[in-house]
DNA sequence: ACACAAAATGAATACGTAACCATTTTTAAG
DNA sequence: CTTAAAAATGGTTACGTATTCATTTTGTGT
């Protein structure tokens, strides 16, 4: 592998020379630095990425710990995220995280000396919060956030889940059920105390079989679409935790020759950009905002790792409800 | 920031010993190893990973050079490729390239000496496959391929195309249209081929206005629907040359108030997931196997990468059709 | 108890770059 | 011209690890 030291080399300088050439170009003469990018280019030379790293302590690399991609919300959210900082000179280590890899996912993060992380997939009470903290590793969270309440990027997710009842009870439903995500994220956590505030506020009876708090996967959101359906009194609208739980709500309806929403109202939260296609038109709750929260986040962290701010990172984004087709009067 | 001299230190032992204890720990005795450990512990090491890289010339890193998320076969192919990587211990930097990031996106895959790289956007007579090539540098490309006709993993791109117009044709449609991408790119150029193979063997009449192989940006797309059904004798169907531009054409055809496949049969290729969706329900040409193409990239890459094995890579899947809900007997 | 092999540990070095400090060359002022 | 200041360049070192080679310690068979 040819190094700055062969460069220098061949073009008769010493490596301190090819070495301004790359960073401080202005510094060398004219002649010299046509000789350095003459050989530069003739032996073909680029600079180890690891070296420099090693000597300046800065990667240009940030650490993504997404959610996986079947959820569109990280679909979007990653697209927004890895655009703008390959476009700000970062590289981005990308990771869909579960349950299982988590740990790992630090680990390799953190000795690899990102210059940030930038996660979604934080726990309410994560140990990593504190461990990152220490380290003086500049991270943010998005979507979901810390007990702590610090570095965080996220809509209104009590405000989301009380509009998402509010819109179904205004509609004229009156048995609404709610299918969201386990209660650790702060992300469901919210959105469901906000489902819960609504239906009290409007005086809307609750039991306890209507509501499903399980995990995202494909199959727990499916069971519990089945358990829904066998009542005795089945729904007339789901609220739900998310986009993805709604549309997969309305794939198990589809199968089960349930017409949403004609028979089944469901509504999701998230505005994620697939929800707007013309096959699809889901009724959710999402951000005022134009920017996905990828985007805002993103735009956070690398103003922090450039301009070593300190000031802490809150951001709430407002909601409001964006009325497509899969909701309708009972 | 901790290293392994200060863990040394602080256990009272040489550098080296640290660095075993690490690398080689069934060649350090109990003691000394369980004293270590307990540095590292306390200390809170974490080995960094670009020392490491620099003096082993390993970098346990791939670059993923993928096509944009809002193309759902990306969602796919970016899915699997990443969690494979990732389980067998590589990171993975991710970049989605376009036409003006290309050269860039080049450049810091190899100044960071990535272990490999997978990409899918390579044009038929792309200067990089001769670069990686001579570099030495472990590659495969998947989706697209390169005119030299090596390291890649592709769909049978013609026999796609070839089955898709077949399609169109047994349903009885005479007037059908083929909206593709730019030729430069294999995929798009012998999905085009087969389209017109089979046209030809069919003897169904072509004229050049019911041809778009276009810019797949979701404005290029939109133009070209817009062209199309402003034609005096407009199309009964349309061949895409992926399931991105059928969904998009799906979506211009819902705004114009035409129903899918009642007043218009559309057809993609990929087969991507959301394609099954109850909502979506996308006839489509794919790959007969239950693995994806990135899949199917990425654990060759590997297999290169540790293995070192030379031998190249060409796998071509066949493909058969999915008949879904978007065509329609004329 | 001894010799000798094997196991365990340590010291020194290389990886490729940027940064610091020292030296040489050029420029400008008198 | 001379001289001092400024500009340009070079020599050396540090970054944190793995590796090579040298040294010490342990274990084994007699």
């Amino acid at each position: 592998m040819v190094s700055s030291k062969d460069v220098a080399k061949h073009a008769g300088v010493s490596q301190t020379t090819v070495s301004r050439v790359l960073n401080m170009p202005e510094t060398v003469k004219k002649p010299t630095l046509d000789k350095v990018m003459k050989s530069i280019d003739e032996l073909n030379y680029i600079p180890n990425g690891h070296a420099r790293s090693l000597v300046q302590n800065k990667t240009n690399t940030i650490a993504l710990l997404s959610g996986p991609l079947h959820n569109p919300f990280f679909v979007d959210t990653t697209t927004a995220i890895v655009n703008y900082a390959t476009e700000k000179g970062y590289r981005v280590n990308v990771q869909f995280v579960n349950d299982k890899n988590l740990p790992e996912a630090y680990a390799t993060a953190i000795a690899h000396k990102v210059d940030g992380v930038i996660l979604s997939c934080i726990l309410i009470d994560d140990p990593i919060f504190e461990k990152l903290k220490k380290m003086d590793i500049p991270f943010i969270t998005y979507n979901r956030k810390h007990k702590n309440n610090e570095y965080f990027v996220e809509i209104d997710n009590f405000q989301a889940g009380y509009l998402s009842a509010k819109h179904m009870i205004e509609l004229g439903h009156e048995v609404i059920a709610w299918v969201g995500g386990t209660l650790s994220v702060s992300t469901f956590n919210n959105r469901y105390l906000g489902f819960l505030q609504a239906m009290e506020d409007y005086k809307i009876p609750l039991k306890e079989k209507y509501i499903f708090n399980t995990d995202t996967s494909k199959q727990d959101i499916t069971r519990a679409f089945h358990e829904l359906i066998q009542l005795k009194k089945r729904p007339t609208a789901i609220c739900t935790g998310a986009d993805s739980i709604a549309l997969n709500l309305i794939d198990d309806a589809i199968k089960e020759n349930l017409k949403v929403p004609d028979d089944l109202s469901i509504i999701g939260i998230d505005n994620v950009d697939l929800s707007h296609h013309g096959l699809i038109q889901l009724t959710t709750v999402g951000s005022i905002s134009e920017q996905n929260l990828g985007f805002m986040a993103i735009q956070q962290l690398i103003e922090m790792i450039e301009n070593k701010k300190n000031s802490c990172i809150q951001i709430t984004e407002s909601v409001k409800v964006f009325g497509r087709n899969t909701t309708r009067k009972k």
